[in-house]
DNA sequence: GCTCTATTGTATGACGTCGTACAGTATGTG
DNA sequence: CACATACTGTACGACGTCATACAATAGAGC
């Protein structure tokens, strides 16, 4: 069942690549959500939570800049973490501007479980995809950004 | 300025190609965003008002599966292009639940401008990308979504 | 030390999309 | 014909993100 919705023939003219890879984006943050439902995490907060484990204590700009989301986002994001108990808001004693966001022991934990999802879902998606193939998505996916980089910038 | 947010360096470990991706998509809807923005347009009407313009007369649910969002999102856009006179819903003489959305003149207009949007931005996109580097893009994107829907299912 | 500029995190309102439920209509089955 | 099932578009509430404005604080230049 579930033809793709978005197949090069049927595609309209403008857009083909591109909605394909908007498409795809989409694709990988719906399973992403789906496998880490059960953690009753959506991805955003999954990665957040997995980036401070992982990196320690953390400036909430500088996670908003690792996410590629706003300030403002981020502290909401952090807020619901913090009312579950996964991560808490040290001051930093250096800079009173800033929060350190550090990672809890239940936290840790969870941290864990994270990473295995991720794991054994990426694991899934190799499948068929040979390393040298991943490697030149990687390097066009690059390549993209830096002439979408140009085109946003005029 | 302007370092890529995510390079394959400092990327955390889970997530990296897949990330790559989603923030490459999330340029994407930048640039056009962008481009469109004197057409007062953003990407999700520009793409509905480009293809009734190209493929005539349209069903909701029908441009929902195009535009891969849901049919409730679809009613307000066509509300909003309808509100300006780009579209008009017409009857459908067969089946009464059904609207028929089709373009008006000036919305034919506009759909031009949008086409010449399109294939510039476009163009500029491909610097330094050749044709089989585009034609390998687009087929691992496509084995990818295979993977991802088997993910989703399960 | 004082002043100007930059930066951090937050509050607020807006937007786009989603999920669900619903009424109206179509289609298939007895 | 009557009935059950499937489908279309809409109303409604919720969520996540954004842009903007703001107070508090830091840092640079004099």
């Amino acid at each position: 069942m579930s033809s793709l919705t978005n197949n090069e023939l049927d595609a309209p003219p403008w857009l083909r690549v591109e909605s394909t890879l908007m498409s795809t984006a989409r694709l990988i943050r719906d399973a992403f959500d789906a496998r880490l439902k059960p953690l009753d995490l959506n991805l955003t907060q999954a990665s957040l939570l997995a980036y401070v484990a992982e990196f320690g204590a953390t400036t909430q700009t500088r996670l908003a800049d690792q996410m590629g989301t706003g300030r403002a986002a981020i502290g909401t994001v952090v807020d619901g973490l913090e009312r579950r108990g996964l991560i808490e808001r040290h001051p930093d004693p250096d800079d009173r501007r800033v929060w350190r966001v550090d990672v809890t022991a239940s936290g840790r934990a969870l941290a864990a479980d994270i990473a295995g999802v991720d794991e054994v879902l990426r694991g899934e998606l190799r499948h068929g995809i040979g390393r040298e193939e991943r490697q030149a998505l990687s390097w066009v996916l690059t390549r993209l950004q830096v002439n979408l980089q140009s085109a946003i910038n005029t």
